[in-house]
DNA sequence: GTGCATCGATAAGCTTGACCTATGGATCAG
DNA sequence: CTGATCCATAGGTCAAGCTTATCGATGCAC
C-alpha cells in the first residue's frame, strides 16, 4: 500500500461525498478549503484516478469514488470499534480469561466463576481442566491464566493463595471388616493394597495425601495405580483395594465403597489458587478480586 | 473516534508488535528508534492502555496490544484492497454497469455482452429489460448506463449509435386470402383490423413502424393494442387481425400465423446504443468499443 | 562484584508538510 | 456586462514528527 496515505484523506474524503461542495465539507471539518482541495487531489494521486468530477458550479462523485465512499466510511467505523475494544481489554473489561483448574474443584470454580461472569458480563471465559500438574504447566506455558490446583508446592514463578481446605477421609469396600464403623485407624488399613494416582504425577501432592498413612508410621506403598479418583473409587468399590482421598471426592460413592473418618492427626488438603508471579494483567486481578468476594 | 490517530501509529504498532524490539522495528520502518517510540506512545495515549510492556531488556504484547494486532492489520489490508478497488474502478478494470434493453433486441445484445465480459471479467453487468420508452427512462435517471432501443429520435441528453437494421414484414393468421403467397402489398392489408403497439408507449417507434402503411396511403387505426410483441402476434394468430413487425420478432412464429415480405418502398427499423450525452466513463466507453468490435 | 553491551526513554534542535490568506479563473444569474 | 459563487493555485507560517546525542536500567562475562 502507498505509504503516503492516512485517515485524514479518508476523513476529508467522506466529509466532501457527503457535502459535494468543497467550502461547506472544509467548514464542516474546521478547515480552509484550499485545505482540503489539496488533500483531495493528494489522495486522487495515490488512488490514481478522480474521485470526484468537479465543475467550477457542482462536484459529483465519479463511479470510483461512489465505490469508496461506503469502504472509507466502514474502515473508520471498523477502527473506532478496534481502538475501543483495546481499551476495554486494556482495562479489563473485555477480552478472554483462561482458567484451568483439577476436575475435584469443580464446585469451587463453578461458584467463583459465577461471581466473575456477574462482574465482568463481557469477558469469554476458557475452562480447561486437568490434574494439578497441567493446569501448572499450562500456566507455566501461558495457556492458562488462572489455575485451581491442589496441594501445590511453593515455586518461584507462580503465585499461590490457597482457597479452602478440606478433611482427608478413607474409602474402602462395603465387604472390608472396618466398613461397619464409619471412622477408623490408618493402622486398620497397613495391611490392605492401596490404591493411589502415581507419585510421578504431583510428588508433592502424593506426600501430603498419603500424610495419614506416614503419620501412623505405615511404609506407603501403591499397590495399584490409577491416575483419577473416578476411577480409583471405582476400584474401591470393585474390592481391589483401599484408598486415603479429599473428601469432596468422595460426595458420591458408587455401591460397594464406603468412606470412613480417618483416626489420628488432622490432615489436610489445600487448595489453591495458582497465578504467574507478577502477572497484573487487570482481568486476572479482577478475577482474584471476585474469588475473595465469594469467600469472604 | 480520536481525531489524533492516523495510520502511521498502526504501522508502527504492528512493525513492532512483530519485532518485540524498538531498535530493528525502528530500522525496518527506516526512522530513528526514538520517533517510534514517541509514536507508540502517542498511540497508547489515544487508546487509554498499555499496548506493549517494556522492561530495557524485553519488550512484549500486553492483552490489549494483542488484541489490537490482529485488527490493526486487517485495517491496513482492507484499506490497501479498497485504494485498489477504487482504482480499478476508475479505470474501468472493475465495477458495474447498468445495460437496459429492448426485449426484442436480446440477440443482438447477448453477442456484445459475451465480447464485453471476455475483455473485463471483472465487471459486474446488471440487465434490465423493457421497452424502448422504459430504457430511456431508467438511462436518464441513471438507473441504466447502457440502453439498446428501437426507432429512437435525436434528443439533446442522449446519444444514439445506430447497431443494426432490419426490415418490417407483415404477419397475417394463415386463414388470411393472402397467406397463400409470401409477399404483399400493403394496400392488401387495409381492411384488415391492425394489431400494434399504443402509439403513447412511444410516438416516434409507432411512426416508423406504421410507415409501409402510410406510404401506402392508408389512414392507420390501430383496432387492438397490445403493449409487446409477443401478445401482439399471438392475436394475429388467433385470426383478431394483422400487423406489421420488425422482421426480429418474427422469427419464431406460432401456428395460425404467417410471415409476408412487404412489397413497396423498403422500410426498416433501427435499433441503436444509446447512453448519456458526455457520460465517458471509462466502463461505458469501453462497452461502446467492445461493442464496435463486435459489429466490425 | 565490576565492567561492558544492549535497549528503551528523554532532550533539544531541525525539517517537512499541512494549513492559512490572498488571488485567479471559470460558470451562471440577472 | 456585472456580480456572485466556487474550486484551483501561490506563497508564507507553524506545528508535528524526525534526527542526533545522551541517560538509566538490565543482563552477561570475567
Amino acid at each position: 500500500m502507498d505509504q503516503r496515505i492516512d485517515l485524514r484523506h479518508l476523513r476529508y474524503f467522506l466529509a466532501v461525498a457527503e457535502e459535494l461542495h468543497f467550502g461547506r465539507a472544509a467548514q464542516r471539518l474546521n478547515i480552509a478549503q484550499p485545505a482540503l482541495s489539496q488533500q483531495i487531489r493528494q489522495l486522487e494521486k495515490i488512488v490514481g484516478v478522480e474521485l470526484f468530477r468537479r465543475t467550477s458550479r457542482s462536484v459529483r462523485l465519479t463511479d470510483a469514488g461512489a465505490t469508496f465512499q461506503p469502504r472509507a466510511r466502514d474502515l473508520l467505523g471498523r477502527l473506532a470499534a478496534d481502538l475501543d475494544e483495546a481499551g476495554r481489554v486494556g482495562r479489563g473489561e473485555a477480552g478472554r480469561l483462561d482458567v484451568a483448574f483439577i476436575t475435584s474443584a469443580t464446585a469451587i470454580v463453578s461458584e467463583r466463576l459465577r461471581e466473575f461472569s456477574r462482574r465482568r458480563p463481557d469477558v469469554q471465559i476458557k475452562l480447561h481442566d486437568g490434574f494439578t500438574a497441567d493446569v501448572l504447566a499450562a500456566l507455566e506455558r501461558g495457556t492458562a491464566d488462572i489455575g485451581i490446583v491442589r496441594d501445590a508446592e511453593e515455586r518461584d514463578d507462580i503465585d499461590l493463595s490457597p482457597l479452602t481446605t478440606e478433611r482427608f477421609v478413607a474409602v474402602i469396600p462395603t465387604e472390608h471388616p472396618a466398613a461397619k464403623g464409619d471412622h477408623v485407624e490408618a493402622t486398620t488399613l497397613a495391611a490392605d493394597p492401596l490404591i493411589l494416582f502415581p507419585r510421578t504425577a504431583g510428588a508433592h501432592a502424593f506426600d501430603v495425601n498419603t500424610q495419614p498413612l506416614r503419620n501412623a508410621g505405615i511404609d506407603v506403598q501403591v499397590a495399584q495405580e490409577c491416575s483419577n479418583w473416578h476411577t480409583i473409587i471405582m476400584f474401591v468399590a470393585a474390592g481391589l483395594g483401599v484408598t486415603i482421598a479429599p473428601y469432596s471426592v468422595t460426595t458420591l460413592l458408587p455401591p460397594g465403597a464406603r468412606r470412613l473418618e480417618l483416626d489420628g492427626p488432622p490432615a489436610v488438603s489445600r487448595i489453591f489458587m495458582a497465578t504467574r508471579r507478577g502477572d497484573n494483567r487487570p482481568l486476572v486481578q479482577a478475577f482474584i478480586a471476585a474469588s475473595e468476594s465469594v469467600t469472604g
